[in-house]
RNA sequence: GGGCGCAUAGCUCAGUUGGCUAGAGCGCUGCCCUUACAAGGCAGAUGUCGGGGGUUCGAGUCCCUCUGCGCCCA
């Protein structure tokens, strides 16, 4: 039989480095694709963005997914895990763009073997402009050097990732599972372009989706203007936070119960300044108690203005452009010499410039009724934009996610509730998000670096392409560049000429790739045994915030294309907060750089922080947790050195002892509650039961077993064997969370081809998870199973009894003690008496004396200490 | 305005179908160099379980209500 070979002095140091080589080398963590479905754990990791650094969030919550993956391997499934970089999108454009000086003209032809310049400009106007793929070839070239920084660090926090399975979001193949996704979607009638009222940034000059969408407080002034009655009845006066806008307006409106306005429904009006002829109409989203009740309906100055265009059929009088100026031009409703000129004053200016002088022309013709009145109201901002949006037409195209049509919105809820939420709450705030769709996911963006949209349009004699029969690609032919890529039965020279085609221009929303994932991890189309095995999966992990977009997105895309949700789970992370509880971002500076704690406290110490945090909830970066997890793993390692150090036992030996029977029941119960928490994903609940029980056995079990364990009779086997037992099962409970001590223990009691009994000569991550039926054959039926007090539990307690009154008298904890009296019920003194031996040996006692109380009597313990002879000479 | 969550010791938090005197860690105080562990151990003090009402033999736990904080959405 192997001996134990445990070190002199354990320690910590260098665990990371050594058993990080070990697991590589062995590929302990590597994904056996020859198992089925049934024996497969599959996980949709989250890809981070490749564009910075990794910061202590990113530890915390790929340590919770971690967790999760250790303990499934150990229930014996094959863990597909793979690892995804997100290096589509705009901060990686903006990043290759800043780095190299560069800048994407998607017109511009490719270039073989381009080199960027050796200097980047400084401005972004010096940037040299280069074609599409040219800069996506950049940005895999840059983001390759930072995805190698970010798997360093994931595999230092011990993530059991199998690095081969690794994708990119940019690559050839998500890109052909994006198109390809795409195309079907068009095919099947899911995907449809639009000439719409959209979303759009003035910036970014691009639209946006409602998914990324935010209201920000912004002051405002609610200006009174006093249309006038075309039947000369008067004027009507309605509130609008953007006179500017009056020039495109095309109705006034009110609520349909609105009792003053009654009378005017049906009538029109004209406009102040411009003298334009508008309906009065009713519509029930117009706010009797807004202002005086009634508005003014504009082409388009938010987005009630695009429900009552619609549902009232309305006139369009558009005059800000995609650069969210007004048209230079006036508009030709403005009919009279009087409103061209009113209007020249402020073509050509952005929403604030026309604003004052809007309203400069209305003071100056009496139509702005008393002074505006100042307030605060929310706006709709890009979330990454820092300028108001606009609301502009646009041609889009739109992939339908149940925002206009009942039955799907239906069919994508009861897709929500097919999910297993953890925690089961932030079902919530899914159904909440689709309850609140009001218009289909706008998938094309006006950027120039991402998945182009794979389509061409015939030009007819006039060059005005055909929206409606587009041209697609054959799918052996992804992913296309339509801008480069010429489509079947054209020539290149055929480019842009009447009777020729064009490209889409378009890129795909970086969520309309992302939320593949699933297909692009598992092979979809690729690798058909792959897929078979793996998807749907089995969870999601992922930031609650991103239910909305990611999550959302993805369950629509699965919807479509294989009538089924794409994981079982869906197990969502809270935020890092510092200490003064304010969520961490750069912005805010307020970041903790992760290899700083690495290095400082040691991965199982941080991956011992980050599992205390409940799944879902926000948690204060904490290092005080962190030196309490690295305590924990030194407790470990001596622990686990006295209790292989205590002598070996056959393994046939049995567990006889009452007291270790006792300890070993309570066990089975741990890893009871740890398995049925790992089930539900709340890591955070089997370490602190773990972990609590751990402490216990420390401070109480080995203290009471210490002296017996060393001797040579059955007794002594008796601990032996259940002090084997034990740490052997606890070093498996600790294993997800603490996997480099555990790990180190573990190769302590084999020798890589004979183990201890109990253990193994493989990685503990690859050991069984331990077996609640298998303790509980050990341990048989204890008192405590018959429903008596546990002689563990009575003897741990008389102990302590015993160590506080050394405590109170000042003296050493080896100081003897001449007799303890223990008062106590009948069922407890009768544990305690199959303990007694041990408690003895523990307290250094020479006598000891019982006496029953009844029940709800004083109990109590009386200790004499040994009179101190010679003290001190 | 709607939804969700949280509120327990100075701090961070456990407390699963209601059940003995409400727990842990940190911090604080005291003691102990104890042959697994001084980067340690042992022991101690500390509570209107946010307020009010209800159900119950019994409520931190269930119900109602109010307050405060946070998040999601409109």
């Amino acid at each position: 039989m192997v001996s134990p070979a445990v070190p002199d002095k354990p320690s910590l140091e260098g665990l990371e480095a050594r058993w990080g080589e070990v697991w590589e080398a062995e590929g302990t963590y590597r994904f056996d694709r020859t198992r089925p479905r049934a024996e497969v754990f599959s996980i949709d990791t989250p890809p981070p963005t490749v564009s910075g650094s990794l910061h202590v969030g990113h530890i915390f919550s790929y340590t919770h997914t971690d967790t999760v993956a250790r303990y499934q391997r150990m229930r014996g499934k094959a863990v597909f895990y793979p690892m995804g970089w997100d290096d589509n999108g705009l901060p990686t454009e903006r990043r290759v763009e800043n780095f190299y000086g560069v800048r994407c003209d998607p017109s511009i032809p490719y270039a073989d073997g381009y080199e960027p310049p050796e200097k980047p400009g400084k401005k972004r106007q010096d940037y040299e402009a280069i074609s599409r793929r040219n800069f996506v070839e950049l940005c895999e070239r840059l983001t390759e050097t930072d995805e190698q920084v970010f798997e360093d660090l994931f595999r230092l926090v011990g993530l059991s990732v199998d690095w081969r399975l690794t994708y990119t979001t940019v690559s050839e193949r998500s890109q052909r599972t994006s198109q390809r996704a795409f195309l079907r979607n068009l095919a099947r009638g899911e995907a449809y372009s639009s000439e719409a009222p959209s979303l759009w940034d003035t910036t970014f000059q691009t639209a946006v989706a409602q998914a990324e969408l935010e209201d920000r407080e912004r002051p405002a002034a609610y200006h009174d203007l006093a249309f006038h009655r075309s039947d000369g009845g008067g004027d009507v006066v309605i509130s609008t936070t953007r006179p500017e806008l009056l020039v495109s307006c095309v109705a006034l409106v009110a609520h349909p119960d609105d009792e003053r306005y009654q009378s005017l429904f049906g009538s029109s009006v004209t406009t102040p300044v411009f003298g334009v002829e508008v309906p009065v109409l009713a519509h029930k989203l117009a706010e009797p108690d807004k202002g005086t009740g009634a508005a003014m309906i504009c082409t388009f100055g938010d987005l009630t203005d695009v429900i009552w265009w619609r549902e009232l059929q309305l006139e369009t009088r558009a005059v800000v452009g995609k650069d969210g100026r007004f048209a230079r031009e006036a508009p030709e409703w403005l009919t009279t010499d009087d409103a061209r000129h009113a209007y020249e004053q402020f073509a050509g200016k952005a929403a604030g410039g026309a604003q004052q002088v809007m309203v400069e022309l209305l003071r100056a013709s009496g139509e702005l009724q008393g002074e505006p009145e100042k307030i605060t109201h929310p706006v709709k901002f890009y979330e990454k934009g820092d300028k108001p949006l606009e609301i502009v037409t646009t041609r889009q195209w739109y992939i339908p996610n149940g925002g206009r049509s009942e039955e799907l919105r239906a069919a994508l809820l009861a897709r929500g509730a097919e999910l297993a939420w953890h925690p089961d709450y932030m079902r919530h705030r899914y159904d909440n998000w689709v309850g609140g769709l009001n218009g289909d996911w706008l998938i094309s963006r006006q950027r120039f670096f991402g998945v182009p949209i794979p389509l061409w349009y015939r030009l007819d004699a006039d060059g005005e392409p055909d929206y409606d029969a587009p041209l697609g690609p054959p799918e052996s032919a992804l992913p296309v560049d339509p801008q480069s890529h010429v489509p079947d039965g054209f020539t290149a020279d055929q480019r842009d000429q009447p009777g020729g085609f064009m490209g889409d221009p378009d890129i795909m929303d970086t969520w309309a790739t992302s939320s593949l994932t699933p297909q692009i991890a598992c092979g979809w189309e690729e690798d058909a045994d792959l897929f078979a095995t793996t998807f749907p999966m089995d969870v999601r992990p992922q930031a609650h915030e991103i239910i909305r977009t990611w999550l959302f997105s993805t369950v629509v895309r699965s919807h479509y294309e294989h009538g089924t949700v794409p994981w079982a789970n869906a197990a969502l992370s809270g935020w890092i907060l510092d200490p003064d509880r304010k969520k961490m971002s750069k912005s805010v500076g307020n970041v903790v750089v992760p290899t700083d704690l690495l290095e400082q406290h040691g991965s199982d110490a941080v991956r011992y922080w980050a599992a205390s945090g409940r799944p879902g909830t926000d948690t204060a970066f904490d290092a005080g947790q962190m030196k309490i997890g690295r305590r924990l793993a030194i407790k470990v390692l001596n622990a686990s050195k006295f209790a292989l150090g205590i002598g070996e036992a056959a393994a046939d030996a049995s567990v006889t002892e009452p007291i270790d029977l006792a300890m070993l029941a309570e066990l089975a119960g741990l890893v009871d509650d740890a398995t049925n928490a790992f089930d539900d994903f709340d890591y955070a609940r089997a370490l602190q039961r773990t972990e609590d029980f751990f402490w216990r056995f420390c401070d109480d079990y080995l203290e009471l077993v210490k002296s017996r364990a060393y001797g040579d009779d059955e007794a002594a086997t008796s601990a032996r064997v259940a002090l084997r037992v034990a740490l052997s099962t606890l070093l498996r409970l600790f294993a997800p969370i603490l996997p480099y001590v555990t790990e180190e223990v573990w190769s302590w009691c084999h020798d890589g081809t004979d183990a201890l009994p109990g253990f193994t000569t493989g990685s503990v991550h690859t050991a069984a998870w331990p077996d609640a039926s298998e303790l509980r054959v050990i341990a048989g039926d204890p008192a405590e199973a018959a429903g008596g007090p546990s002689p563990l539990l009575v003897a741990a307690d008389v102990l302590s009894r015993i160590r506080k009154a050394k405590s109170d008298a000042k003296v050493s904890m080896r100081a003897e003690v001449a007799s303890v009296t223990v008062s106590d019920t009948p069922d407890r003194l009768a544990a305690l008496a199959l303990a007694i031996g041990d408690v003895c040996d523990a307290g250094k006692v020479a006598d000891v004396h019982t006496a029953e109380v009844a029940d709800g009597a004083e109990a109590g313990v009386d200790v004499v200490l040994a009179e101190v002879t010679a003290a001190g000479g």
